[in-house]
DNA sequence: CGACCAATGATATGTTGTAACTTGCACTGC
DNA sequence: GCAGTGCAAGTTACAACATATCATTGGTCG
């Protein structure tokens, strides 16, 4: 790590923060969820269980299997770690695990590309909604498919 | 069709309003479309291609492939006679096909029972917010997953 | 008739997700 | 040290979801 740079590169700082997150649920910060942590923050897109396998595989020069991946995945997603998008069958990195929102994803259906928005207002008018119809909202599932600035 | 009776079984309507409204966007109502129809309309939770196909198979007396079923759903999604829960990997009837709505699913967690609001403000302001991100939105994918009123 | 076209069938394969059981490894208390 | 315990991770197998490709059928129209 390097003083002098204030642009820190995100990743280091991204994995400190997963990993006291991480820690403060009381779960272990292992060498193989730091790995699948790195891989998950490396990709600029939605990834699934099977990328993040391969890339793990790849950087690690041995086969890791895509369920230990998964496994890893859900008690990431459940520490708030990372996100999964439904409409993707796929997972991001959240960079502000500290913080518990219901997320909105635009996921740009050309590029892949995946933006996210907090847009608190919305998700409580949603969970609102559910209740007056009878239903305890437990976790909102909020995307919108469509074309990202760049490939519009 | 019985006249005297004003509870019209859902199906029999439901299966006329698809009708219509696929053969007015200029696609063909067929025999097996309308099984594929029926054995949708038929379920009282997401269906997913696979049940769908196997209950089309078992009251057919032969087999009916997935594949086959895929692609009249997707055809059913496009005309808006279905609608695919992502957060499920299933599908629904839509029982309005007129009414073009971004729909609200709430989808129990516990026994799958899936119901459906229309609140056209929440997904306007989705949209909009999607739009203020510089984004254009195609198709909102809203999905709350939790208890419904029976199993909570 | 014969060319054409849309729908469907048949087959194969790819992708995503779980289950069941085993192995490894660190920690604890004797 | 070394059993006993418990969680992490590996292995294998399989289930569930989805698409690709090519063949067949049946109708329409020149």
């Amino acid at each position: 790590m390097h003083a002098h740079d204030h642009h820190e590169p995100q990743g280091a700082e991204l994995t400190r923060a997963a990993r006291t997150t991480l820690e403060k649920a009381g779960e272990q910060w292992t060498a193989m969820r730091e790995r699948v942590f790195e891989a998950l923050a490396g990709f600029d897109k939605p990834a699934s269980a099977y990328d993040i396998a391969e890339a793990v595989s790849k950087s690690e020069g041995r086969r890791v299997a895509a369920n230990s991946v998964y496994r890893i995945l859900d008690l990431f997603v459940t520490a708030n770690l990372a996100r999964r998008v439904e409409s993707a069958n796929a997972y991001v990195a959240n960079a502000h695990p500290d913080c518990l929102h219901d997320c909105i994803f635009l996921v740009c259906d050309s590029c892949g590309q995946t933006t996210h928005l907090d847009d608190d207002r919305i998700t409580r008018n949603v969970r609102a909604a559910a209740k007056d119809a009878g239903f305890s909202p437990i976790r909102p599932v909020i995307e919108v498919r469509g074309k990202c600035g760049a490939c519009d």
